[in-house]
DNA sequence: CCTTGACCCTGTAGTTGCTACAGGGTGCAT
DNA sequence: ATGCACCCTGTAGCAACTACAGGGTCAAGG
């Protein structure tokens, strides 16, 4: 490998990515496909290792691969409003939003069944009688 | 369809269960398959109505197939203590704690990021920035 | 010079829990 | 007899990876 270029290996380990999913990545159109080398490996240049750290970063904030996609084509015209990149955020916090209130929905009806059962044998299991109709 | 017996749409009906779900739970094998009519439909009883009830309130609590089939192997035997009951339960109820602070954390960063954006220019995104190396 | 071992390549299939067809058959009412 | 709602099988698609199989490449050590 080149001075300046990373091998794929390289690459994932600086980013905490595995291989295959940088190769899907890639795959799908997220990451540009880099150079290759005269025997065929993928030589990655500091600007791929810019975007693949966007874009684990982005996916750690539970972003979606979509939501990525356009938040990478709006971060490259640096001189438009910011609006709709502003937009994607809230509509991922407000996902977010409903996605906790939802579990904490079920987290209750859940601590409420376990409290019930007394542990005793299957046939007056509270958590069983729960769930049955 | 005879007496007593439903036809699928009837079962899909009654659950409210996407045709196609039931027929993919008999597939995997987490509802039985039921009797065949001459016409070959599938023709199925109170039975099948109360095991499919009981994936579908499961389901909704968040339960994994998997732990719905092992749920369901369980509560036949009525003698056994529910101690397993329970444990797949509590099992179940610390990985929605653990969901639910994941996305407690997730949106305070996501809040903060929000907060931080002034919405001009995508230059100055405090969105993209944070999300840059 | 040769071998070993770590790395890389492509391509395909598996994961979870469904959902959506395509291309046909059944059953009942008009 | 014909329309329509319903049913059948089988296959492929979704998200976002992950895990091989079956090979090729490259640098270091003997």
């Amino acid at each position: 490998m080149q001075a300046g270029h990373l091998a794929i290996g390289d690459l994932g380990r600086q980013t905490d990515t595995k291989v295959e999913t940088i190769r899907y990545y890639e795959r799908i159109g997220l990451l540009s496909a880099p150079a290759r080398t005269p025997g065929n490996y993928r030589a990655y240049t500091a600007e791929h290792l810019n975007r693949l750290s966007f874009i684990r970063r982005a996916r750690d904030l539970g972003f979606s691969l979509d939501q990525i996609r356009a938040l990478l084509d709006l971060s490259d015209e640096r001189e438009r409003s910011c609006d709709a990149i502003d937009t994607i955020a809230k509509q991922h916090l407000a996902e977010v939003d409903r996605k906790i209130s939802d579990l904490q929905a079920l987290r209750r009806e859940l601590n409420h069944m376990i409290t019930q059962c007394d542990c005793g044998t299957v046939a007056d299991c509270r958590i069983i009688e729960a769930l049955s109709p």
